[in-house]
DNA sequence: AATATTCTGCAACTTTGTTGCAAAAACTTT
DNA sequence: AAAGTTTTTGCAACAAAGTTGCAGAATATT
């Protein structure tokens, strides 16, 4: 494991402070999260890292960082779950990032727009709403 | 083909209407929609129809409802795509179901809040969106 | 009714996701 | 630093979901 430095400390501080124990796979997949500009899906984890990890490792992997709030998935409209580093201060069980997500529709980029709010909307009667996505698609500030 | 008859004409006129010929499989999925007060998955609908049709002529079908702008997807977290009918005047290639979508999470059914329409957001600079989707997920009035 | 077109079901396949378990790696204790 | 304990990994085997080509069946057209 000898990757880019640059988020060494980091990652080891994010594993710790989760209560996972701290390997090669963890390591390097949650580095590809802090190098991405953008959200990853499992293909394009399982590209990135290689050969170096089996698959079903990476699906564990996604799964431990989802239940420790590390990651929160973002659903899109091709079935494809995408994944994305929690900047906000998640828990286990209880996310809550209530920002925008934006996908591109040129470079296929899908962001966190941390800082748009998802507005309030008014409900019929009788519907409560518990947790709202937002998923905004068009041409990003990259591609424009 | 001795269902429900309720809709038995509705039916046929969408289906030519959208220039596809007029069959067993076509008629009974588009009945199912018809009479669901909510979205289908890929799955139900294979329940529903029993050991009816094959289930690749279901894929078939979903996908030529698609194209011609019968039915359009709702995204979810869990990786489950969704169909529902367009209520609007969708056409081939351009739907605008500019509407929000219900998840309950009691009775698990996905509605369609027709009146409800998805507000506006303002973006940071250089964002051009061109479609807005907004799930929000709670109680629904049946369930409430 | 005959012909042309479209659709269906089957088979075979790929891709995606899950589970049990032994070996390996990581963490803890001495 | 070595031994013991716990956790994680990779493999194999499997299940579920989705795709493709093609011959026969159903639908539409003449
Ligand atoms: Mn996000
Ligand atoms: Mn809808
Ligand atoms: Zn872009
Ligand atoms: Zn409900």
């Amino acid at each position: 494991m000898s990757t880019n430095r640059s988020h060494d400390s980091e990652i080891d501080h994010i594993l710790k402070h989760n209560q996972l124990s701290v390997t090669d796979s963890r390591k390097k997949i949650l580095e590809l999260f802090l190098q991405a500009n953008g959200a990853l899906a499992h293909g394009d984890i399982e590209k990135k890292t290689g050969e170096k990890f089996d698959r079903v490792t990476v699906y564990r992997t996604l799964q431990a960082f989802m239940e420790k709030g590390i990651i929160h998935t973002i659903p899109t409209a091709d079935n494809a779950v995408l994944y994305a580093l929690c900047k906000d201060d998640c828990t286990e069980g209880h996310h809550h990032d209530n920002h925008v997500h934006f996908v591109c529709n040129h470079c296929g980029n899908t962001i966190c727009l941390e800082e748009v709010v998802v507005p309030e909307v008014k409900l019929p009667k009788g519907f409560q709403p518990a947790e709202v996505q937002m998923i905004v698609s068009g041409i990003c500030s990259e591609c424009h």
